[in-house]
RNA sequence: GGACCCGUGGUGUAGCCUGGCCUAACACGUCUCCCUGUCACGGAGAAGACCGCCGGUUCAAAUCCGGUCGGGUCCGCCA
């Protein structure tokens, strides 16, 4: 590989002492100036390194004055001859510290005003103004490595997908608005006026499409559209998924497939180590029970299990009342929680609260001794009962939670994630992947009084048919799965559910009439009645999956041009208004809200 | 839609709780001058902020109160 071009000879991070009495021509920013009176220094910058230059009064007075004008980051191409530094005056730290090069000419190709922020060294100015000057942060090496890493990574993905036979497939970005899911992106047509093209929430339909095909294995770096509102982990508007899927396969072939992949990415591109491999596979119904969430992060080992037996009928009301209204009581095993202080132990509270539940009753093991604000209630021989249950020594703190099942489950789930944070139990050098399986195919929306699909309508439910026809919806589990990293679900993924007719019954049963399926989901259905394979896969978040892998805080940090947490794009000012031609050409009327926030 | 946090020269912070000595401090950057071996060069000097905005309380507001705007985090939402 050469870097060379008609305007330099070398890159600035490739010369070496070898080179030593050629004459070159580098170009670059530059990066710092120090000038010492007859001698100017200046570090010229560019994607490959750093080489230092030297402008000497005694080589002429053009090139010293032309050295005295340079500022940080003006855009320079000089021609010079590579001089060795003197023995102590080597730089280590840099790959090109043993040569420097003596100036004899040089042209000034681009200067540059006063900076927002400094360019040199870290990133530290706040993220408003360095989103507003992207292409200025983007100088920082940080974030140049922060790139190359991440196309590193997709060409190892598009490897190993290649490696096993996948063809990567580009999908359409203007497609169809899919009624189920998020918010869609609509994009006017001009020829069709009324009509809309919708951005894709995931190419979920043309990959199943794509099987029906007969392509046996489709993978894309697909992008994604969903219009909702952001968080640390979730990208406004757009985000990246590996989307795949496989033809003739079960569940396990899927896992079987992407596992693999998954470790080494682990492997290749963090310096994380894989706790447990092969993942460990946790069901949806068991991921609540024990963690509280359905994406349990299992660096740490704190569990929460089921005391409704051991409570029942206890003096405390509040147990007794969850248990005879066919609730729960679930106690959280904290080791070494009994050390929480008063007001950690109401921001524990506060958690406890935000899910759903109305409190938060604890038992702190201090002094080997239970202590409880509830131990009135329960006594002393209940007390030790439920701390022997789970083994629970001097220090530790058990937490309750008491009343509808997943209410309950979720709660101390979020106790459980916030005392890890508080004990610093998220070890960054740990990668804990697990599998979560058997989601349910349906749940029961109470606002509205119907059964909803959980999570993917598209999933073929275990049991097929007959699990339709005969079982309770709510008890019916789909082949749907997730897996997950340190906490966070990096994908989800299902066997699809391939059969016209479980289709249009899965469908009914979640209150859509056959014509409505026909309406909305009509060009796979009558796809699937023309030979359709069996069929499966999943679609890892990349852009997530880097975020996790390398500790990032905010995911925006892997997007070369992020938009900021209000979803705008504050370099290009997107969104914006368009000219009255524009909106004349595709009949729209624009209706601003009554408080008109720009 | 809701809750919480933040807003001080170009950048990052201190000061705010406990109003007055703030005519706003420090570091980096910028500008001028000096310096031939630095690499976060060093030295001397200078410019640059009505403390997001509006209003209130007070003899007195960066500081207290209300509103508003901007940003961030979380909940809702994300099949």
């Amino acid at each position: 590989m050469t870097t060379k071009t008609s305007i330099r000879t070398h890159d600035c991070g490739a010369l070496r002492k070898e080179q030593v009495g050629e004459t070159v021509n580098l170009a670059g920013w530059v990066n710092t100036r120090r000038d010492h009176g007859g001698v100017i220094f200046i570090d010229l910058r560019d994607r490959y390194g750093i080489t230092q230059l030297t402008f000497r009064q005694e080589v002429g007075n053009e090139i010293f004055e032309l050295g005295n004008k340079l500022r940080n980051e003006y855009v320079i191409k000089i021609s010079g001859t590579v001089t060795a530094r003197p023995a102590d005056m080597v730089n280590k730290n840099l790959v090109t510290g043993e040569i420097e090069i003596e100036v004899k000419s040089a042209e000034i190709l681009s200067t540059c005003e006063n900076l927002p922020f400094e360019i040199a060294g870290e990133s530290n100015a706040n993220e408003e103004i360095r989103l507003k000057y992207r292409f200025l942060d983007l100088r920082h090496r940080r974030l140049q490595d922060l790139l190359k890493r991440r196309d590193e990574l997709i060409t190892y993905i598009r490897q190993y997908m290649h490696k096993n036979d996948f063809t990567e497939v580009q999908t359409p970005i203007l497609t169809n608005s899919s009624p189920e899911g998020a918010r869609d992106f609509l994009v006017p047509s001009r020829l069709y006026p009324g009509k809309f093209y919708a951005l894709p929430q995931a190419p979920q339909q043309f990959k199943q499409l794509l099987m029906v095909s007969g392509f046996d294995r489709y993978f894309q770096i697909a992008p994604c559209f969903r219009d909702e509102d952001p968080r640390s982990d979730r990208h406004p508007g757009e985000f990246y998924q590996l989307d795949l899927e496989m033809s003739f396969v079960e569940q396990e072939d899927v896992f079987q497939m992407i596992e693999p992949l998954m470790i080494e990415l682990t492997k290749e591109f963090s310096d994380k180590t894989i706790l447990q491999a092969p993942f460990p596979r946790i069901t949806w119904h068991d991921a609540m029970n024990t963690y509280g969430i359905d994406k349990p992060d299992l660096r740490y080992d704190l569990k929460i299990s089921d005391v409704s037996e051991m409570v029942a009928g206890c003096g405390f009301k509040v147990f007794a009342d969850a248990i005879n209204n066919n609730g729960v009581v679930k106690m959280l095993h904290v080791t070494g929680g009994a050390k929480f202080t008063r007001s950690e132990i109401d921001g524990l509270t506060e958690k406890a609260r935000a899910s759903g539940a109305n409190g938060l009753a604890y038992i702190l093991i201090k002094d080997g001794k239970p202590a409880s604000p509830i131990d009135k209630y329960l006594g002393e021989e209940l007390t030790n009962k439920l701390v022997a249950t789970v083994g629970a020594k001097d220090g530790d703190a058990l937490f309750f939670g008491a009343g509808e099942w997943l209410k309950t489950c979720s709660s101390l789930g979020q106790v459980r994630i916030a005392s890890a944070d508080l004990l610093g139990l998220k070890d960054p050098k740990k990668a804990a992947w697990c599998w979560v399986i058997d989601f349910p195919m349906y749940e029961f929306n109470k606002e509205e009084n119907k059964i909803d699909f959980s999570h993917n309508p598209f999933s073929m439910p275990q049991g097929g048919m007959k699990a339709l026809v005969e079982m309770n919806p709510l008890k019916i589990l789909a082949y749907q799965y997730d897996f997950v990293l340190n906490g966070f679900e990096i994908s989800s993924g299902a066997i699809r559910n391939h059969e016209p007719e479980i289709m249009y019954k899965a469908f009914e049963i979640a209150g859509y009439s056959h014509e409505e399926v026909d309406k909305r989901f009509g060009g796979m259905i009558s796809a699937f009645k023309f030979g359709a394979p069996p069929h499966g896969g999943c679609a890892p978040g990349i852009d997530r999956l880097m975020m996790v892998l390398w500790d990032m805080i905010s995911i925006r940090d892997i997007y070369a041009f992020p938009k900021n947490g209000k979803a705008q794009d504050a370099m290009m000012n997107a969104p914006s208004e368009v000219s009255e031609k524009q909106l004349k050409e595709l009949h729209i009327a624009v209706t601003l809200p009554k408080i008109n926030d720009k």
